[in-house]
Formats: C-alpha cells, sequence, structure tokens
DNA sequence: TAAATAATTTAAAATGTTTTAGCAGCACAG
DNA sequence: CTGTGCTGCTAAAACATTTTAAATTATTTA
C-alpha cells in the first residue's frame, strides 16, 4: 500500500544515470563537478516532481553530520530556560538545524547519560546548561572537537566558549538598591550549589552586605528537596527580616507563596527582589522587582557561537566568554513604603 | 588523535569471530539463536571493557527505528506547553525514547515544515497540538500507519488518538460559576481560531449564559497579533462589565497586566477567571480563580497510548479519545467581595 | 559408522547516502 | 598519430549496523 520511500537509487535509475551524478547536483555541486546544465535541469526537474527527499539518516552515517544540536536545559518548565529555548530553537532551525532537548534538573548522572546519547545520536553541536560534575564528560567532547557552548553558568576548569551574565555584580547591585532604600536586615534565599552563577551571586550578596557592614542571613536551599518546608522554616524562625533577596525565580516563586500564607505583606512586612525575571513577579501586586537577564541576547549569542563553530569546523577560532549585563527592573515591592 | 570510535567490526576483528554474533548478543538475542553461554560472556565482557557502543545512526538506517518522538507544541515557553513537555520528556526517556521538538505558534506551514522535518529524521512517533490545516500532513503520516498522538485540540476530521480536556464543559462551570457569585455582565477575552479547544471553550460560555439570558460578550483575539493594543481598547471601551473569562493563560497574563494598567482592580472592579492554571495566577493577589488542566495525566495518558502504539506496531489498537476532566481551582480573585 | 539432526557461528546482502578515483571521449599541440 | 588536458559523467568504496540464509561443527540415532 504505503508505496516504498524513494531512494537516490530510483532516481539514478527512472532518468538511466548513475547516482553519483544525482547526489552532486542535490548537493549544489554541479558546477564544481562540472555536470551539464542540462542534465542538472533534468534531474531537479524530475526529483521535485516525484517529490525524493534524501534519507537524512544514511546521510548522517556517511557526513558524519546529523544538522542536529543538543540543548541541555536545568528544567524547560522553567520560564528562564523555556524562553532560552525557544528562541534557541527558532534560530536554530533558520539555519537549518534541529533542536533535540533535555533538562537535567541538575542531576549529574542524568546530565551524563544525556550527553552520552547525544554523543551516541551524533549531534553537530551542544549547548549546555551544565550542573556540577560533568567536567570529564564536557572536556572529552572538547577533544574530539565538538562545538561545545555553555550557558547560564560555566565550568571554571574548563576552557570552552560561554555565555552568562554578570551575576555577582547583579547581585550585588540587586542588594545595594535594597540598602539604598533603608532595608538593614536583608536575606538571601537561594537555591545554592557549586554552579558558578550561584556562587557568583553569593558573593556578589556578600560583598554588598560587607561594604555596610550589615549581618549576611543566608538560606541555602538544595535543588531537590522540597522548598517549601525549609523556606517556611526559615521565614519562621528569623525575626527581623526587612527585605530579601532570592537567587532564582524558583526560589522567589515558592518564597511569595509562602510569605503570602504566613501573612507576610510584601514589601511592607518584607520587601523582595528575585533573580530572573518573568510574568509572575510582574503580575504580582505590587509587583516584584527583578534582576532581568537579557535572554534574547543570550540566546543570540549562544546560537551564534555555536553556528560559528560549526562552520568553520571550530577550526582557528578561540573561544569566547561572553558576559552579559542584567537590568534590574524596580517595580514596587521593594520600594519602601512609609510607615 | 582521538582514536576513532569503535565499530562492531572491530570487535568482531578483536576477538576474530563474526560480526553477526556480536549483534546477536548485543541485541539480546542469544538464547534465540543459540549463541553458547562463553561466547556470550566473551563479547560482553570485551564489550564493556572497551566501551563499545553501536552507532545509532547506522542501526536507525538498517531498522527504519530512531527511537526517537517528535513533539509538536504550541510555545514551548508557554507554562502549560512546557509543563506537559517536561513531563513526556520524563516518561520518554524512561522508556528509551528521546524526545525531538519544535513550537508552531500556530503558523500552519511551520508546522507542516516540520512534520515533514521529523519524517525525514524518522522520528518513531510524533506528539501534537495542531494548528489548523494540517489535516492533510497527520492524514499522510496515518496512512503510513506512522503512531500519532494529538493533544490540547483535536482535528474533527480525522480519526486519531487525542487526550484533551472537557473545554466545553469547563467554560461553561467557570462561567457559571462567576454567575452564582453575582456577576452579570461577564466577557471572554480569547484567543480565537477554529480549534477545537477554543471552540469549544466559547460554546461553554456562550451556553452558560444562554441559561441566564446574559448578554455576551466576546473579545476575540487573533494568535499573532499584539494583545495589548486590542485588549486594552476593548476594556476601554466596554462599560459595565464586571467579570471575565479568559480563553488561556496568555490572553490572562496580558489582561491582567493591561488593567493593573488601567487602574482597574481585581476583583472589585472586574473578577476574573483563566484556563490553564500557572505560578503567576497562584502568585497575584488576590489569587487568580483558574481552570486548571490535569496537566500530569495528560502526560501520562499521552505518552502511554504513543508507547502503546509503538510497541504494538499500531496494529490492531483501536484509537482511543481521552477527554479529561479540568479543576475549577476557586481563589481569592473572582470572589465577589462586599462592597 | 554413516546418516540425520541439532547446536553454533558466519558470509553476505541490505539500508541510502557521499565521495574518491578514474573512465571515456574529444580537441589540440607537438 | 601520440601525448596532454579538458569535459562530463560514473563505478565502487565507505559509513555501521541488522538480518537472512547457510555453513560448519557437534551430537544422536539407527
Amino acid at each position: 500500500m504505503s508505496k516504498k520511500r524513494l531512494s537516490i537509487v530510483d532516481i539514478a535509475n527512472n532518468l538511466n544515470i548513475s547516482k553519483t551524478t544525482v547526489s552532486f547536483i542535490l548537493n549544489g555541486r554541479a558546477k564544481e563537478k562540472r555536470i551539464s546544465a542540462d542534465m542538472v535541469e533534468k534531474v531537479l526537474k524530475y526529483v521535485k516532481e516525484v517529490g525524493y527527499k534524501p534519507n537524512s539518516l544514511a546521510k548522517s552515517l556517511r557526513t558524519g553530520k546529523s544538522n542536529t544540536i543538543g540543548l541541555i536545559v536545568e528544567d524547560i518548565s522553567n520560564p528562564f530556560f523555556g524562553s532560552i529555548a525557544r528562541l534557541i530553537e527558532d534560530k536554530a532551525y533558520k539555519n537549518g538545524y534541529k533542536i533535540i532537548y533535555c533538562s537535567t534538573y541538575n542531576d549529574t548522572q542524568k546530565t551524563k547519560d544525556m550527553i552520552s546519547m547525544f554523543r551516541d545520536r551524533h549531534v553537530d553541536g551542544y549547548i549546555i546548561a551544565p550542573p556540577e560534575g560533568v567536567e570529564e564528560d564536557i572536556t572529552s567532547l572538547i577533544n574530539e572537537s565538538m562545538p561545545v557552548v555553555l550557558f547560564d553558568r560555566y565550568l571554571s576548569t574548563i576552557d570552552t566558549d560561554y555565555v552568562v551574565v554578570n551575576n555577582q555584580f547583579s547581585a550585588y547591585n540587586a542588594t545595594q538598591y535594597l540598602v539604598g532604600q533603608g532595608y538593614k536586615n536583608i536575606a538571601l534565599i537561594t537555591f545554592a550549589n557549586d554552579q558558578t552563577q550561584m556562587v557568583d551571586r553569593i558573593k556578589g550578596y556578600k560583598m554588598a552586605l560587607k561594604e555596610h557592614n550589615f549581618k549576611e542571613i543566608i538560606k541555602e536551599l538544595p535543588f531537590s528537596e522540597d522548598l517549601t518546608e525549609s523556606i517556611t522554616a526559615f521565614l519562621k524562625s528569623r525575626k527581623g527580616i526587612d527585605a530579601i533577596l532570592f537567587g532564582t525565580n524558583r526560589d522567589a516563586t515558592y518564597g511569595i507563596k509562602i510569605m503570602h500564607n504566613l501573612g507576610i505583606r510584601i514589601p511592607d512586612d518584607i520587601a523582595i527582589i528575585s533573580f530572573d525575571d518573568s510574568d509572575a513577579f510582574e503580575l504580582h501586586s505590587p509587583q516584584i522587582t527583578t534582576v532581568a537577564q537579557p535572554v534574547e541576547d543570550m540566546a543570540e549569542h549562544i546560537i551564534t557561537i555555536l553556528l560559528d563553530k560549526l562552520n568553520n569546523n571550530g577550526v582557528g577560532t578561540k573561544n569566547q566568554s561572553v558576559v552579559l549585563h542584567t537590568d534590574l527592573v524596580v517595580r514596587g515591592s521593594s520600594q519602601k513604603t512609609k510607615k
């Protein structure tokens, strides 16, 4: 019933020519290979007529290129990563690349597995927001001269391209802003691990506090744990906090819900600022001040660097570190209200 | 430098046996093919030792199976689709399938291109939230006996598996709830097109109003247009509205922002309910009442049906239509406050 | 012990491409 | 005419698997 898909051999046979000729023509190498214009026309016409499409698996097998980019994010359902993924996907498709993706949930083993799967599928390039502990795997990719672009965070022991934001300054700046607003007991609630972006955010917060000789009040959260319980406990036990900087949108989302539950008013009881802008923070009333990452720019840089490497076969290009700047989007929620 | 990747031929040569034997063993067909236990052990040990991994492209080329599922959503950065994607991805990976995905933005042509790309890449199955106008393409997939599961909406003219929610009743029920709260001028603001979920939501809204002889106040929005302008205009021009049902989370997100800008208080001036729950609505104060889709269940059903078809080679299984029920999550924002 | 049967293992074909190396045919110079 | 160089095309190898059909070896059976 379903007529078997045409192969290049069928095309060649039906036209009584060699498949080599067909292949050359279809790959735009007609001039280079001195195929006559007549022949080119004949083949193209026929190919179009019968709707022949090369089998990309066979093509990939032979060429070693799959025209696929592996995208490894922390969690595709997180608005930050979702937006980046959307933009990257868009730009990749426009350049003839497909995306195959997965979420790591910061699980090192899962990430290793995924890298191995992607490698297996012969993806041409990797875009990764790496958890800790995958240095070896990434090094090994790089040794095989695979294009790899890290983003959101980087691995200090590896020389790769990466695109991140100035996390330390951003956190410093946000904290300073709170200080400027008159808050004196400023806490940092954050998902914490050894990833660079988190380390830097914590550093920035500490720097700002040190400048004013304020006491550090830090609640570090592990990624997988149930955040509700630990944040609730923290907020209950620590009296006197008048402002909170949240390290990620996820932390803030939980935090705000809990503050509502506990009857803590924002910003009257406690003012807040969150990393990563999102609709949720804009919709909240009062609107939440955020450290907005330039998602569009990040995606643009990531894909540009990657395509560059892909086109140059990674030859001769030096690695680039792109550090973009965030915007402190000041909204109602961190502004001191007169009592 | 980078030692070439081992192939099954290398394994066979190094062990002085045939690659056929290796292949059988690696594919778990040892007993069936009566390979001696000694041989099996020897091969497995060696394979493990040298870390050989079969080239999946070659495998796919030969077998016609790619162990890949194509996931086509409307917009991966939308929390609803992001969550579903995350869950589907998770379950797929657990069953040995990789996901390759794309967003359609409800663009028919883009969707056609994507389906064609996926077909090209020999994905084994499709999960699609289809825009209008792709009936032919999907029919053609089905004719080639490709497993296809639609979700969020279905195509009335095609007999496929699909997983949706009871949109009509959900909208009816939400509207009734507003009526029950004493609202009398209830508008529907929604992204509108011929997709079943949207048609049904509008129907449900109308049904409820008709029951009470209330006037329909409907603002239909095209997907691509800038929503801000048209919603603003609508809200300014239509006086007397005391409640709004939003057809999607996107509509509501825009709507709420605009209401804030216009100084319209929720729910005192206008109460609202939105389709699709999300953090943004829970964080909002007052919290927004929503029609929550059972995302987890949907993902579960989708992947179960698909895997079923994949395993049965789609033979003999009748198509299933799964219609799940939503929850009306009642929160502050639609509850009449005493004036 | 020869024949039949069973137990292992394998050669070769097939999957659909790209690419290398080179074949014919022809014009022209020596 | 012989060698050189171009033009236009192609045969065959290579990519790494799976699978069919059969070959080899071992074990019974008569």
